[in-house]
DNA sequence: ATTATATACGTAAACGTTTACGATGTCAAA
DNA sequence: TTTGACATCGTAAACGTTTACGTATATAAT
C-alpha cells in the first residue's frame, strides 16, 4: 500500500508527531531530524493522504463548480473557457476544482447540498444565475461560502461578477439604430435566466432612447443553442413586411444559427440584414461574416469569481464584493448593412 | 456545526454503531430503532462527512479528469461536450468528477501524482493522448485505474475509447478525390499527438489507393484552434499554380479559420475550393457553407470511458477493454467543389 | 547549586466514519 | 434447567492526519 507517516516514523525511530512536523516545516523539530526525515520521505515516495488531512483539518482545499448541462449535445464554448479560468485560478492556489453536471430542475439541488452538507468542498461557483434562484438562496441559509457569475431579481446581499448586460444590448441596439435601423428583433435566453432580463432592459432602454416603438413579436426567445437561433430565424424572416432589418441575439451560438437561417431565406447577412451576437466567443471573427458581438471576457470572470472565493476562505475582506464589468461591443461585418 | 453521528446517537441513547448501521441498512439493528434513527436523522439534517467516509472506506466515489489545456483563450466545444458526457455518467453512479486543468509540459505530471499519491480519486480519465504518453506510462507503472481516450505509440495494454482516425481521414480524402480533387493538403495537429499519427497515415493510404502521390508541402500542422487553421489557409492560397483545390482538417474549428483565410483570398468555399473538417461539432452544420466533417460522437465517449472506468473501479471484468469507433463522414456544402 | 528558559521530542486526543468482536437478552429445543 | 441459536446492541480499533500538552534534556541566568 502507499506510505504513511507512521511508516517514516518507524523506519526512524521517531513518532509520527515529530514526522508531520518535520514535513509540514513547523518548529519544534532539530533541524538535523528534519533532514533525515525528508530524505526518508523522499526515498519511501511520500504524499500525504487527502481525506485524512480534510478530515482532519476541517477543510478540503477543492472549490466545486456545478454546470447546468442542457441536454446531451451540451457545446458551449463559453464554458470551456470558463473552466480554463478558473482551473487554472484555483490550480494556483493549490486548489482543487470539483465539477458537477446537473440539468436545472427540480434534483438540482441535490447537487449543491451533497457539496455543501457532505463538506466535499469549501466553497461553490455558482453560473448562470436566475432571477428567483434557489441555489443562492439555499446558500445564503447554509452561510456556505461562494460566488456568483450574474446577480439575481431578489434582494439578497452575495458577492459576484456579472457583465453589465444591459449596457451591452443598450451598445449593440444603439449601434444598429445608428446604421438605420427601426426593426431590430432581439432573441433572449429564456425568461427566468437574471442577465436576459438585463439585457432586455438594455433592449428596450436603446430604443426608447431614440423613440422607437416596443414590438412584442420582434422578441423571442431561445435556448442559447444553434438550432435555437435558426428556427427564431425562420419564424422572422417570415414576416414579410414586418420583417426586422436588424436582429441581436443573446449569445453567438444563436446568432450563428441566425446567420445560416437568413442566408436559407436568400438574405446576405450583412448586406440585407444586419446580426449581431453576444460574447464574442473566439470563433466570432471567423464566421462569414465575420459576427459583431458583445465581447465577454469570460476567461477573466472565470478567474475573477474563482480568486474572490479563495479571498473569501481565506478570511479576507473582499476590496469589492460585486463586480459589474462594461462590456464593449466589437464591431464587424455582419452588421454592415445600414438601411 | 454539522450533524454528525454521535449527535444522533446522544439524541436516542445509543451507540454510535447503531447509527451507522441504521442508516446504512446494514443488518443487526431491530427494525423499530432504525426508524427511530432515520426519523432523528431527517429531523437534525444528518448528512454523513465524506471525508470521514473516504478515510475509513479507503475509497473516494471521485473519479479524475485532466483537462489539457492550451493557453487563456481554451475555447473547445469539443471539451464541454465529453464533459458533459463524464460528468453525467459519473452523476448516474453517484460518483463525483474531479477536474484539473494543467497545460502539458514538465509540470504535467505533478498534476497526476497529486491525484494519485493523494488517493485524491479513485481512478483517471486520460485524454488526447501523445505518442508517447509519459501518463499512461506513469498510471500503468502505480497501477492505478484509468480509461483513456485515445491510443499510443508504445507497445502498452490498457483501456481506451478511440475513434478511428484513420479511418476517418481515409473516408474524407476519399470523398474529395471522387469529387476530382489531386492536390488535396491536410491541416493536421501536433505530431506528438497520437491521433495525429493515424490519421496522417489515412490520409497517405487514401492518396495512395488512388495513385497520388504525397506532397510534403500540402501537410501543415496546427494547433486546433481557429487561428491555426487561418494562417495555414494564408500560407497555401499563397501556392499559385501549386496551390491544393481541397482542404482537411484534423478539427472543425480549424476548418473554420481555414474558411475565412479561403474568403479573404478571394475563394468562395464549396464553389472554388473544397474544405472539410474533423469532430462534426454542432456548429458544423451552421456555418457558411455547411461544413462536411468526420463526426465524432463526443457526449457517448465521454459517458463511455467514464462508464468503463466505473466498472474497473468496480472490479468487474471489462467486456470490451479496447473500443475503436468507425466514424462516420457527413457530407455537406464545403465539399460541392468539383475539379 | 538552583532555578528558569528554550529546544526537541513523545503521548494522546481529535476529526467522523466503519466494522470486527464481544456482551447481553430472548426464546425455543433438549 | 441447560444449552444453543439468534437478534440486538455496545466497545473499541482502525483509517492517516494534526496539534495541545507533557516531559526530558541542555543551556543560561542567578
Amino acid at each position: 500500500m502507499s506510505v504513511t507517516l507512521q511508516d517514516i516514523a518507524q523506519e526512524l525511530d521517531v513518532s509520527i508527531a515529530t514526522v508531520s512536523r518535520a514535513l509540514r516545516g513547523m518548529p519544534g523539530v532539530a533541524e538535523s531530524t528534519r533532514q533525515l526525515v525528508l530524505k526518508v520521505a523522499r526515498e519511501q515516495g511520500y504524499y500525504p493522504n487527502l481525506a485524512a488531512q480534510q478530515l482532519q483539518r476541517q477543510r478540503t482545499n477543492t472549490i466545486g463548480f456545478i454546470i447546468p448541462t442542457f441536454g446531451p449535445r451540451f457545446s458551449d464554448p463559453f464554458f470551456s473557457e470558463l473552466l480554463a479560468g478558473i482551473g487554472n485560478a484555483a490550480a494556483e492556489a493549490e486548489f482543487d476544482l470539483l465539477v458537477s453536471t446537473v440539468a436545472p430542475g427540480k434534483d438540482e439541488l441535490k447537487g449543491y447540498q451533497h457539496l455543501v452538507a457532505g463538506r466535499r468542498v469549501d466553497g461553490l461557483l455558482v453560473v448562470r444565475t436566475r432571477r428567483q434562484d434557489q441555489r443562492i438562496a439555499y446558500l445564503l441559509a447554509e452561510g456556505f461560502p461562494f460566488v456568483a457569475f450574474g446577480r439575481t431579481d431578489q434582494e439578497l446581499d452575495f458577492p459576484y461578477v456579472d457583465i453589465d448586460g444591459q449596457q451591452g444590448l443598450f451598445k449593440v441596439v444603439t449601434h444598429l439604430i445608428e446604421r438605420g435601423h427601426r426593426r431590430i428583433a432581439f432573441i433572449n435566453a429564456s425568461e427566468e435566466l437574471m442577465f436576459a432580463q438585463h439585457r432586455l432592459t438594455g433592449y428596450r432602454q436603446a430604443l426608447a432612447a431614440h423613440g422607437l416603438p416596443y414590438d412584442d413579436d420582434l422578441v423571442r426567445l431561445g435556448g442559447l443553442v444553434e438550432t435555437d437561433g435558426y428556427h427564431a430565424g425562420r419564424a422572422l424572416f417570415c414576416l414579410g413586411a414586418q420583417m426586422p432589418t436588424a436582429v441581436c441575439t443573446s449569445n453567438d451560438l444563436m446568432a450563428l444559427g441566425m446567420m445560416r437561417s437568413a442566408r436559407e431565406c436568400g438574405l446576405q447577412v450583412g448586406v440585407d440584414i444586419a446580426i449581431a451576437g453576444f460574447d464574442d466567443i473566439p470563433l466570432a471573427k471567423m464566421t462569414y461574416p465575420p459576427l459583431t458581438s458583445v465581447h465577454q471576457p469570460i476567461y477573466q470572470i472565470g478567474r475573477l469569481i474563482c480568486e474572490k472565493l479563495l479571498c473569501l476562505l481565506r478570511d479576507e475582506e473582499l476590496a469589492e464584493p460585486q463586480t459589474l464589468l462594461l462590456p464593449e461591443l466589437v464591431v464587424r461585418e455582419s452588421t454592415d448593412y445600414r438601411v
